[in-house]
DNA sequence: GTCATAATATGATGATCATCATATTTTTGA
DNA sequence: TCAAAAATATGATGATCATCATATTATGAC
C-alpha cells in the first residue's frame, strides 16, 4: 500500500527529477523529450507513466528540483562570502559570474527558461510562482535595512536585474559584449545597495 | 530575374514575416509550426519553401521584424510622452505597463522568448544580438549625462532590470503579484535615474 | 529457494511536423 | 487573348514524440 521500506522506487523516481530538472535548463520546456530524459537516467522510456502522470507532471517537478538546487547554491555563496563582501554583493556576484553564464543547466530556471513560463502549464507555472517568491525573499533577506515597501521594491529590482542580465548574456552570440553585461550589472547594483 | 515591378512575391513575403514574428513571440522559437504561420498569413504550406531556405531562416527574419517594431514603439512612447515626463521614465513606463505585460505578441522580442535564443541558431542569435545592441543604444540615449562608461553601465542594468521584471511578470500565475513586480521596477528605475 | 508483486523493458500507435515533389493557378509580356 | 514564367496549392515522406499495452525481470516475504 503505502511505499515498501528498502523499495527502489523511489530513488529512481528521484533520479528521474534530477536528470531533468538539467535537461530543462539544456533544452527549455519545449525542448524535454520525455525518452531523453529517461535515457539520461539509465532507464528505458516504457517505465515513465509508472513514475509520473504526464510530461507535464515531470516537468513541474523538474521545475521544483531546479529551482531548488539554484537557491540552495546562491545560499552557500552567501554563506562563504570572503570578508570584505557584502552579502548582497555575494550573492549579485554569484548569479552574475561566467561560472553561471556557462552552465544553465545547474543554474537558475528564470534564466533557462523563464520565457517558457508564460506558456507553460498550470502546475508548472504554480512552482514557478513559488520559486520566485523565495528568491525574493532570499535577495530581501541581504538587503540594507529600510522600511518594508522600500526593501521588497529593492528586491524586486534587484532580481529582475540579475536575471534580465543573465538571459541577455545569454542570448548574444558575442562573449566580450556578455561579460561586459555582467560586469556592469554587477557593478550598479553594488552602486545601488551600497550608497555611501 | 530580379525581382519584376508590380511583383506580389514581395508582399507575400513581408506578410508571412510579419505573422511570423507575432507567433514567435506567442509561441516561443519550439512553439513556431511552418503550417500554422503560413495558414495565420491565409497561404497553404507548400509554397513555404519558395520563400524561405528553412524554418531557421524564416525565424530570423520574424525576429529582426519583431525587435524592429517594439523598437519602433517605444521610441514613440518616448517622443510622444506626457509633459512632466523625463524621456528615460516614458520609455521604462511603456515597457513596463499593463499593456505590455498583456501582449506579448505585440512587444519586446526578449521578454517573449529571450531564454530561447541561447539555444538557438547562429543566424537567429545574431539578429537578436544586433538588436539587444540597439535597445541598449536606445535606452543609453535617455540617460542623464555622464561619463562613457557611465552611461553605458546604466544602460546595461536598466534593460536588464526591465527584460527581467517581465519575464517575471508574466512567469507568475498572480496578476497582482504580476503588477507588483512591474509596479517597484519602475519605482526604482525613476530613483535610479533621478537622484536629487 | 519460491512465489506474488513491484518495477522496468519492449514494442506499438497515432499525432505532429519540416521538408520536398509535383500539380494547379495566377500573372505578365506580347 | 494567349502562352511562358512565376506563384501558390495539393499531397506525400520520413522523422520525432507522448502515451499506452503488454511482456519481462527484479525484489522481498515466507
Amino acid at each position: 500500500m503505502t511505499r515498501t521500506p528498502g523499495s527502489k522506487k523511489a530513488e529512481t523516481h528521484a533520479g528521474i527529477v534530477k536528470t531533468a530538472a538539467r535537461a530543462l535548463r539544456r533544452s527549455g520546456a519545449a525542448g524535454v523529450a520525455v525518452a531523453d530524459v529517461m535515457q539520461q537516467a539509465g532507464l528505458t522510456h516504457g517505465g515513465f507513466y509508472a513514475h509520473f502522470a504526464s510530461r507535464d507532471a515531470m516537468l513541474a517537478e523538474a521545475a521544483e528540483q531546479a529551482a531548488g538546487e539554484s537557491l540552495a547554491s546562491l545560499t552557500r555563496a552567501v554563506e562563504r562570502r570572503p570578508h570584505p563582501q557584502t552579502p548582497l554583493q555575494a550573492l549579485v556576484q554569484a548569479y552574475l559570474s561566467e561560472r553561471h553564464l556557462q552552465t544553465p543547466d545547474r543554474g537558475c530556471l528564470l534564466a533557462a527558461m523563464g520565457t517558457d513560463l508564460q506558456r507553460a502549464s498550470p502546475a508548472l507555472r504554480q512552482v514557478a510562482t513559488a520559486q520566485i517568491r523565495q528568491m525574493l525573499e532570499t535577495v530581501r533577506a541581504q538587503l540594507p535595512p529600510g522600511d518594508r515597501a522600500e526593501r521588497d521594491a529593492a528586491a524586486v529590482m534587484t532580481l529582475s536585474a540579475m536575471v534580465g542580465a543573465m538571459v541577455i548574456a545569454r542570448a548574444v552570440d558575442d562573449d566580450a559584449f556578455a561579460a561586459q553585461v555582467l560586469a556592469d550589472t554587477r557593478e550598479r547594483l553594488a552602486a545601488n545597495a551600497a550608497p555611501p
